[in-house]
DNA sequence: CGTGTTTTTGACTTCAGTCAATTAAAGTGG
DNA sequence: CCACTTTAATTGACTGAAGTCAAAAACACG
């Protein structure tokens, strides 16, 4: 997932294959996509709301988010990407975007043509259901987040995301779940799960003072996985994953 | 659209058509569809969380809704489906649906085989876009409806809901974008945005009285769009449309 | 008509927001 | 390595939007 990978797009190919197994000419088909790799500062936009995207635009290394503004200027964060995430087949397909994409981090992505893509999905059906599911999965984690910020409390909205976060990130082999990074301020963590960054102070803390977490700036430890999943309402049904991680099976 | 329409699969086939061209023999290829049309009743369970449909359920007339139930027992509804929305896309190439959907009023349904479907998207490419396409944009009603429930007040929040649902309404040419019959409680609007449904009815009223609605049971009358676009926040470029409604041109 | 929803209203509570100040950390350039 | 700036985290006092509880009024429906 570095750019010392010997082929950027192989991480990629993996997880297209760990949706639907791909043939070996499908597998070959995907890593000959025709791509270029681009390293982005941190806080630099990949996709601005308005903007038709010709290419579309699959992380290597690094953390994105897309995100709306409303109208009294508050900011939604609607995703977090990580390395082998397709950030942008809900874009290429519309005539333009119905919001921003931004890296959080220094990011690695590489830009491939959305009509190679399309190609792609329509001469492999193996790839075009894997990509398919992809985006799938994409929509059932917004479901997740719509009943998060509509119907949980800010202490069981961020131990959710804690949880969520955690589990991404070790099933694409980066940290443990129970110690990682998160690369986010507080006023970011705020926009993802709709409450400012003052209250998300507050409960951070408060998980850290029930012994559910221990913080130091961005580093999490999750001390007792059980309870903060518990805590969370957090369930990793509908991130349909291949296989289960260890810590919940 | 009802049921003494000459196929019940012709809205569907048009709904595709409007998205992507389709040629003669792919339209003739979605009619051909195996499918068995069914009348449910007002409250019943098509999908369960847990279930893994066989079946992809097509919206002939009436409406239904997803759901997911949280920790406390709180509901959070995550879409309102219409006529010729495909309704379980989302959960037939999943192993198993991770929410809930039901009949809002009496509703006729097409169940469709999810293998037929499969093979038809993946033998003609362009049915096979269309279909992409229509998940796409449930992703981006999703992704509204984040930001909705996250970072708007009561107030933009059920403007934003009136203002959407009369504009999908006017699509599919069921009722006038500024006169409608919105099938539901204030409970269940409550379940819509994240509010309570005491709530909904304060905010409710408070629209009308100030002029921006009015309504009569289950009738609503948007006396002032733009004004309620406005406070809603509302603007109809995440719905993707093929073309503009003539109200907000 | 009576019965069960649904809507409406009122009094009171609470969770989360606001505003503003303080502390801590992370860079930055000399 | 140290002053200097900037950004992020933390804390406190106060406010306010939305929730809770409970009862009354208005409908819908058999």
């Amino acid at each position: 997932m570095s750019s010392r990978d010997p082929h950027p797009l192989t991480a990629f190919a993996q997880r297209l294959g760990s949706r639907v197994p791909l043939s070996e000419p499908a597998s070959a088909a995907v890593l000959a996509l025709p791509h270029s790799v681009r390293v982005m500062p941190a806080g630099e936009h990949i996709v601005r709301e308005r903007d038709r995207p010709s290419h579309c635009c699959l992380m290597l290394s690094g953390f994105s988010y897309r995100h709306k503004i409303v109208a009294n200027g508050g900011r939604q964060i609607l995703a977090i990407h990580m390395a082998g995430d397709m950030v942008d087949l809900q874009n290429t397909f519309f005539a333009s975007s119905d919001h921003n994409v931004q890296t959080l981090t220094q990011c690695e992505v590489a830009f491939i043509p959305r009509t190679s893509l399309e190609e792609l999905a329509f001469s492999f059906s193996s790839v075009g259901k894997a990509m398919w599911l992809e985006t799938l999965i994409d929509g059932s984690i917004f479901r997740e987040w719509i009943a998060n910020v509509g119907r949980r409390n800010a202490k069981q909205r961020i131990a959710h995301f804690l949880c969520e976060f955690a589990v991404r990130l070790e099933a694409i082999g980066l940290g443990e779940t129970c110690n990682y990074e998160l690369p986010m301020t507080q006023e970011q963590i705020g926009d993802v799960v709709g409450l400012t960054s003052v209250h998300v102070n507050r409960t951070l803390m408060a998980l850290d003072r029930e012994g559910l977490t221990e913080r130091t700036r961005r580093s999490v430890i999750i001390l007792d996985w059980q309870q903060l999943a518990r805590a969370g309402d957090f369930n990793t049904h509908y991130l349909h994953m291949p296989e289960q991680p260890s810590a919940l099976a």
